[in-house]
RNA sequence: GGGCCCAUAGCUCAGCUCGGUUAGAGCGCACCCCUGAUAAGGGUGAGGUCGAUGGUUCAAAUCCAUCUGGGCCCA
């Protein structure tokens, strides 16, 4: 059919094939291009792309960010923004770095330098980060994501390395990049601190057998009386720098029952467990009394001064073991919290290499472990030793080596974010998230809480900090490679700003002129990621103009492990830098879990690969069933099959209905550019659907301004279900009508402007199948090749009637109820009834005026009747209701209801529809209730067929006259002839000669209406009789007696 | 160990902000109907102690507390 104006469409499509078909013609067309120069000059909607690190493949969650991100940025690009979507990819960080060592074959990070070198090692590092950078394209591609990965920015590159260290420098000069201490879980053999994420290896707790010591700290103005500490790091004594209590724990001064005559302190609730149950107590009092007071220490290697060897206050103080006094040294993070408080000095005992220290008096030299022997002789004899046993515990251990950590204090640099917590707080308030509980949630108290950013990173592959140092202390940040060529005095403006090189680069101190050498540290890769609205530019070094056009973001959109992540460090970043969010608005997604609930992981081997799913059910499918199905930040159970009921729900009912207007309209020739109907010259069914469009419409814009992309979805399925299964259905016959006619043209402009409307609406959400749809159904209109490059649909006020909308879904109501009623009758659809009696509220009658046609139609009845008054049909009851009487009654509101039970509901019904209210007697007095205040529930009478719900009711007269048998058997023969149609591979418009052979009796019935059964199955010419041998034909069974019928294609 | 989120039908999810006595939808299942756009559609039915316990209230899926289970983040 060459003349044919819209491509054919074929209802069995794969839309897989379909979907890779248009990404072509994207490409070919240069549509993503062109839709961003469309809208060049217009209001920029600012987009920040959260860098992914390309090192391994991309899994299903990651499809799942990158749809809701390309769904937003789609949808303000047809509202009229210019989205500019620039690509990143993260690049730095200890997972490459892993990443590496597993290739390399090693297993300890000494053997990096060793082994390898520094050099080799992140030469390799850059290897692995652009390794998967194809295969992110393409799937990037295939999803549907537009983004500019060709101007992507990378962390590791030069330009993006020195925006950051501009950065620090800012803050550097701000005062707020410090080295200061932090205990790390450290191993003394491998002598690397590890990671937290190493820290978490399986196997790495284990149960070790420890001794664990009670110890008396005498105090100072009383050395009779001692603290009682426990510890079960006996070693860790040498370095006792404080005793902690809680400031809210009640404690006991009880008589010692292991050297009567002095006294110990303890918590009170431990008081039975260790001194028994016949302690003699002195006193009590709160922890907070015991705070400041001075102790001797158990061994004289931290020197006593002003701030040492005191009590101090921690909330971290238990009573559920121990004395509830804690022994404070510096070999854990809440030691050290009281350190850093308290201005504790920092005495080193321990070296590096897990040994005493040169301070350590006879303990020197001793392995830390193994000090713990001599601790305890040395306490025994200095007669503070107060009991020790062994216990048992889980305890960390190296992952690679199996050497016990010791938390360790080490110097390490910090921003310090603490400082600026009330900034960080302030930003987050003008930050919109979605969902809103985190912002105040999960984000907030994370902010409430801030500590410093731990930033430097004992490793090799990251941005290099920008410290140097020299042997007399003087420390300088570097804000530029400028500033270092200037100092060096060579230029450095090409270097390669990352380890080892970075590392050679040494100048004379500007203070002292000895040689400043860079310390050893690399950053945390998060200050990378939250780097990027000024990095990605290579600002402020060029692009001034860009950032501060596209600063801050209006949208962002990672999963939600981001909080801490991507998310804080965008926020503390910009925060430092300018004072305020980089982001406005930010979509939180929750994690993807299989159909079992259950986390995906390789382990489980229940990880579902992106690439099965587009292969078979598609990319919108895909995106569809992430962007509608449940909370998007709810953790969503996805596999094939939860995404093929979702194309099946959805995409394949729009595709039908297109299907169907393309093959009548290229029958017919329709051509929507020449009919132009006003909506109020429609029929009604027309203008109801135009109003559903309308509202959809208006929907869907309020909610995707709002960032709430799920409400919308569902407002555009209900549309389609609506179009599809009400308005398609019917109006069928109006489009294979013969001839032209304007009820004909009407019907096909509607539901052309509908599916029209629908495209555009669908266009962020199913952005390939949508194409297909849009491109085809304008094929005869002016207007842009792609409907990426079209606008977001307008309300229409000429459109939009929600009284229609409401009297609509009063019929379609009415229409279920009367479905059921003949269900319930067990008659056929097909046979004819005379009437259907309609129950419903008075206020609502006038509603139905002019719509019962459509009702008498759908449920195939002569007539409709209201039955308003009809007593011998209906009975009432009355319900109270409980939402307006539960406020105005109060407890009485039992009585009330009692009342209601009990009263003639017949007449009380009567007084309300007449007078507005009626009167009950309630506890002796009359109350008068309104209308609002009570629930009129409608029932069907004994020995009627009604079917109802509450305040509406459809009863079907069922009563067949011989004329109706006739036409119910016509309509059987009609569908008989229908079927054999298809049967014979008929095409919907190829012409027939029909032959019906039946018995005297159905043949008289059947000849009024030969005229509708030819017009119906197009049959030219209608014949009674047997038909010749060899033609199609087929037995049709109706009221017990048997019709053959037979055609021939003309 | 701490913080946050989640728990409603066999499954996927609404409803919970702001309490109202009859908790809905889709899928699946059983039966029936309809069908010349449809991979569809319609109807009926079975299926729920709204995770548990306690509290507040005339009234709790909804508010509060505790607990259990799952998820995430952080120790």
């Amino acid at each position: 059919m060459s003349e044919d104006l819209y491509r054919d469409v074929a209802a069995h499509v794969s839309f897989p094939d379909l979907e890779t078909g248009i990404m072509e013609s994207w490409a070919a067309n240069d549509i993503y291009k062109r839709s961003l120069a469309a809208r060049e000059g217009a209001p920029e909607w600012v987009f920040y792309e959260g860098p992914p690190t390309a090192n391994g493949k991309p899994g299903i969650h990651h499809v799942e960010a990158r749809t809701f991100k390309d769904f937003f940025c789609r949808f303000q690009t047809m509202r009229g923004h210019y989205v500019y979507r620039k690509g990143g990819w993260d690049c730095h960080g200890l997972p490459v770095e892993i990443e590496v060592e597993k290739e390399l074959g090693i297993t300890q990070k000494s053997e990096i330098e060793e082994k390898v070198g520094i050099e080799e090692f992140t030469r390799r590092c850059r290897e692995s980060v652009k390794r998967y950078v194809g295969d992110w394209a393409k799937l990037t591609e295939r999803i549907g994501f537009w983004v500019d990965l060709d101007d992507a920015y990378w962390t590791m590159s030069s330009e993006y390395v020195e925006s950051v260290w501009w950065i620090l420098r800012q803050i550097w000069d701000k005062g707020l990049l410090e080295e200061d201490f932090r205990v790390v879980p450290y191993c003394p053999r491998c002598e690397t601190a590890l990671s937290n994420h190493e820290q978490h290896q399986p196997g790495a707790y284990r149960d070790v057998t420890d001794p664990s010591v009670y110890v008396r700290f005498p105090l100072a103005d009383d050395p009779e009386t001692s603290l009682l500490a426990w510890t079960t790091t006996p070693w860790t004594l040498l370095a006792n720098m404080a005793a902690a209590v809680g400031p809210d724990i009640t404690y006991v001064k009880a008589v010692d029952p292991k050297k009567p005559g002095t006294h110990v302190i303890v918590a009170k609730e431990r008081v039975a467990a260790l001194l028994g149950e016949g302690a003699e107590i002195v006193s009590e009092m709160p922890g907070s009394d015991l705070v400041d007071a001075l102790y001797t220490p158990p061994f004289p290697f931290v020197p006593t001064g002003e701030a040492a060897h005191r009590v101090r206050p921690g909330d971290f103080v238990s009573t559920e073991d121990g004395t509830g006094i804690v022994h404070i040294a510096p070999y854990g993070e809440d030691d050290m919290t009281i350190a850093k408080t308290y201005d504790l000095p920092i005495v080193q005992i321990i070296d590096a290499s897990g040994h005493v220290a040169p301070n350590g008096g006879d303990f020197t030299g001793m392995w830390f472990k193994d000090a713990d022997k001599k601790v305890l002789a040395d306490l025994e004899s200095s007669g503070v030793l107060w009991a020790s046993e062994i216990y048992k515990h889980a305890y960390p251990h190296c992952w690679r080596c199996g050497t016990p950590l010791i938390y360790y204090a080490r110097k390490d640099w910090y921003v310090r974010t603490s400082q600026i917590r009330d900034q960080l707080q302030a930003s987050n308030e003008d930050t919109n998230w979605q969902p809103p509980t985190i912002k105040h949630g999960r984000f907030g108290d994370w902010l409430a809480n801030n500590v410093d950013w731990s930033l430097s990173r004992d490793r090799y592959w990251g941005t290099p900090l920008p410290v140097w140092r020299c042997a007399d202390e003087h420390v300088h940040c570097i804000g530029s490679f400028a500033e270092l060529s200037e100092l060096t005095g060579r230029d450095l403006s090409d270097i390669d700003p990352h380890r080892p090189h970075i590392d050679s680069i040494t100048f004379p101190c500007p203070e002292c002129g000895k040689t400043s050498t860079r310390v050893k540290a690399v950053i945390d890769a998060w200050f990378d990621s939250g780097s990027m609205p000024f990095a990605q530019w290579h600002y402020p070094f060029e692009n001034e103009d860009l950032f501060e056009e596209k600063f801050p973001a209006d949208f962002i959109s990672e999963a939600i492990d981001q909080t801490r992540g991507w998310f804080y460090s965008l926020l503390a970043v910009s925060t430092l830098i300018e004072g305020r969010n980089s982001f406005k608005n930010v979509v939180c997604l929750g994690h993807i879990v299989d159909a079992d609930g259950r986390k995906m992981s390789k382990s489980l081997g229940n990880v579902l690969d992106p690439w099965v799913v587009l292969d078979e059910q598609g990319a919108d499918a895909l995106r569809w069933f992430l962007i509608t199905s449940g909370s998007p930040w709810a953790a969503r159970r996805t596999s094939k099959e939860t995404v093929a009921e979702s194309l099946r729900k959805h995409l394949l009912t729009l595709w039908n209905t297109y299907s169907f207007w393309v093959t009548y309209a290229n029958l017919d020739g329709f051509d929507p550019s020449k009919v132009d109907t006003a909506p109020v010259d429609r029929p009604e069914l027309d203008r109801w659907i135009l109003a559903e469009l309308d509202d959809t419409i208006r929907i869907m814009t309020a909610a995707l301004d709002d960032f709430d992309a799920t409400t919308g979805g569902r407002r555009l399925e209900r549309f389609v279900d609506d179009l599809s299964n009400w308005y398609v259905r019917r109006s069928r016959r109006r489009f294979w009508r013969a001839g032209a006619d304007a009820d004909k043209d009407s019907a096909f402009l509607t539901l052309w402007e509908c599916l029209e409307g629908v495209s555009r609406l669908s266009a962020p959400f199913t952005p390939f199948i949508t194409d297909e749809i849009f491109t085809n159904l304008t094929t005869p209109v002016d207007g842009p090749d792609s409907v990426h490059l079209a606008d977001w649909p307008a309300p229409d006020d000429a459109r939009r009637d929600d009284t229609l909308r409401r009297r609509m879904a009063l019929v379609r109501k009415l229409v279920a109820l009367g479905r059921s009623a003949r269900t319930d009758a067990k008659v056929r659809v097909r046979q004819p009834l005379s009437r259907a009696l309609v129950v419903l509220p008075q206020a609502e009658i006038a509603d139905l005026r002019g719509l019962e046609d459509v009702m008498s139609e759908e449920l195939n009845v002569r007539s409709i009747e209201i039955a308003s008054g009809l007593e011998d049909l209906v009975s009432y009851t009355i319900k109270p209701n409980f939402k307006a009487l539960g406020p105005r009654f109060g407890a009485q509101v039992k009585e009330v209801a009692a009342a209601l039970a009990s009263v003639d509901a017949h007449s009380f019904v009567l007084h309300l529809e007449d007078a507005g209210g009626a009167e009950i007697e309630v506890g002796g007095s009359k109350v008068r209730l309104t209308r609002d205040e009570v629930d009129v529930r409608v029932e069907g009478r004994e020995g009627f067929s009604i079917a109802q719900d509450s305040h509406y009711g459809v009863a079907l007269d069922i009563e067949l006259s011989d004329e109706l048998i006739a036409e119910g058997i016509a309509r059987e023969t009609v569908r008989g002839v229908q079927d054999l149609r298809k049967a014979s591979g008929l095409a919907v418009e190829d012409r027939i000669q029909l032959w019906l052979a039946a018995d005297d009796v159905t043949q008289k019935m059947l000849e009024p209406h030969a005229e509708f059964i030819g017009s119906e199955v197009l049959a030219s010419e209608v014949t009674f009789g047997a038909a010749a041998d060899g033609l199609p034909s087929a037995a049709v069974e109706v009221e017990g007696r048997t019709l053959t019928v037979a055609l021939k294609k003309l």
